[in-house]
DNA sequence: CGATGTCATGACACCGATGTCATAATGATT
DNA sequence: AATCATTATGACATCGGTGTCATGACATCG
């Protein structure tokens, strides 16, 4: 690989003037300009960021840590897309900053942060960012404390700064969009308890139902649901047909994610039951897969993956520049996503119309 | 940060010394390895990796271009995730190697990828592997041929090394399946032309079908459907309409990936019809998100990313350390899943049992 | 006209590691 | 005892850029 130094021979002049013509520091003139540019060009020359890097002491380049790349099988519903659109909006910004990413995977266990972090420093990052799968409580070793740092999905005891998903508005704005729509009786089948977003979107629910003057009723809002496959399927249905059994059954069930809504589409089918005719549902995540492609769409709303991502990415870069940082997390907003799943009572005709 | 020569100074030694108990490159006196193990502990050092590199000539790095991070939202049903696995079976290899992978993204638009790789050329990246988000043919600007390559999931025509699904022999092996679980006539809802697999797929339907000496029934393989929403829906209606109006309808639908199955699902559902009973269904892909947790769990075929990684991680490692690579693509084969979305007429009373 | 300022360029040191060679001390061999 | 091999260590050059300073050629100004 050529050098500056076999530049600057091809061109007749001396390395620090093949600096000047790179960078743009000082004046060159025009004609050793043009020459410059061509034995660069002709030998094919880019300079080496290793070189560079080591007079500056500036390596322009940012860590991340997420699990998305080695997401193991054995948790076939974690299949790593959080992680991914949250690192698809943190890449938009470097990008723009002309800051390089380097990501690093945990391959599934946290025993190997202390390792990426190590890695991270030799490579001299400036700053890192940690992104956690879904919204959750962790904990970081020591050793992390010596760079800026900032968490994305996920908090921690310390007060890092943190960027998060706004669950509790995003379930507060979907009930009172449900209402608005003329739903009073609205179920809601709650995530297992361990997800921290669980008892965030049953406070959202518990304030817009409030708010509305809308007395709770308990029966509406079953225990919360095991962990995932596969007896989850035997609760869904017992949870459902305890909802239809009301003597007053609910207009609307909001289903704890997008792909609990698909199992509950598959079992309120089979029961017979048409949505949204007889009942309407409404999900959480807007995982456009599942939200857009199922039959009718899904209502739901929005985990702002992209935005929190951008977000994470302004906070680390700012911290960077001055040792400054936020004490309270930041709570991204998720839109609601408004489908043809629920039925909205005082808009069905114009709706017809429409199609 | 510290460097090598701080540590020097707080243990008494060279710098060279230091550099000695590194590397474990020459025999350094005990006590003295212990006073400078000491000093880098006390002083938080970490080698830089770019003066190493200076030094080495050897960057240890390798370039992976895909288009998964930044994946646009205009083209929902193509979040990204085939890339992600894709890189994840990349990242498997290099971890173990001790390679760090840099990831660079196409932000949607091939215009970018000239300057991804003159990034590539700053940080000496030894070699480079770029990933399709599904199989299809590609075209690299000339500035890609200075450096190894390798393509994982896409193909050019100057026979650079690639990794591809066999995607012939998976369909193959599901209608194969299919046929020993007595299912004589076998539809297949074909995926759009301009998908390479779509052909593929096709042959392998046909090999299957004719060694098994079933005569071909043009009437059970529809024209290919258009590209995807909105009017997909109601193409995908009338096939469907079609197949059952058949005087011998078929018994299982091959669609034309996890996705289309999805669709048709709901279509057969709203029609009255069970799955399995009146109708199976199989997919492609594996798209576990969909495959598992749809009701009944969807028999498909799997589209083997993480080996595709692997494979395409070896071989850039091959054609680093020795200029040579093979010139046919190396195929990746894809096991069939078998779920309950399609009756198997001989085991069907096992089942029940089982269940 | 001499003093000052700007432009264009080059010589040289330096960033932080490591390869090469030199040196000194110790033990082994003849 | 003299020679050689081995161990333990350091001095110094080097990788490929860039910062600092110096230099010469002009242009401008009082």
């Amino acid at each position: 690989m050529a050098t500056i130094y076999d530049v600057a021979k091809a061109a007749g002049v001396s390395a620090k003037t093949v600096s000047r013509v790179l960078n743009q520091d000082a004046p060159v003139g025009r004609e050793t300009r043009e020459k410059v540019e061509q034995a660069i060009h002709a030998l094919g020359y880019v300079p080496s960021n290793a070189a560079r890097m080591m007079r500056s002491n500036r390596s322009g380049i940012v860590g991340l840590i997420t699990g998305a790349i080695s997401q193991t099988s054995d948790n076939p519903e974690l299949t790593g897309l959080p992680d991914l659109f949250i690192v698809q909006g943190i890449q938009q910004v470097m990008a723009a900053q002309k800051k390089t990413l380097m990501i690093a995977d945990t391959a599934g266990s946290a025993d190997n942060i202390p390792h990426l972090l190590e890695t991270f420093r030799q490579h001299r990052a400036e700053g890192i960012i940690y992104v956690a799968d879904y919204h959750k409580q962790i904990e970081l070793p020591d050793t992390a404390k010596s760079l800026p740092i900032v968490l994305a999905n996920c908090f921690d005891t310390r007060a890092t700064p943190a960027v998060l998903p706004d669950d509790k508005l995003g379930q507060k704005r979907l009930v009172e969009r449900l209402i608005k729509a003329g739903h009073h009786r609205i179920a809601l089948l709650r995530l297992p308890e361990t997800f921290v977003a669980s008892d965030l979107r049953y406070q959202g629910y518990c304030d817009a139902m409030s708010e509305a003057s809308i007395p709770f009723d308990p029966a509406l809002v079953p225990s919360t649901l095991q962990d995932d496959d596969p007896r989850q399927l035997g609760q869904l249905t017992e949870a459902l047909k305890h909802l239809l059994n009301l003597e007053q059954p609910p207009t609307v069930i909001c289903c704890g994610n997008d792909k609990m809504a698909l199992r509950v589409y598959g079992i309120l089918r089979s029961m017979g039951l048409n949505i949204p005719e007889d009942i309407s549902i409404a999900g959480y995540d807007n995982y456009t897969l599942i939200a857009e492609t199922l039959y009718p769409a899904l209502t739901t709303v929005e985990l702002p993956y992209r935005d929190m991502g951008r977000q994470a990415a302004e906070l680390i870069l700012d911290m960077i520049k001055q040792a400054d940082h936020p004490n309270e997390p930041a709570l991204m907003q998720g839109d609601v996503y408004w489908r043809s799943s629920v039925t909205d009572f005082f808009t069905t005709n114009v709706k017809m119309f429409q199609q």
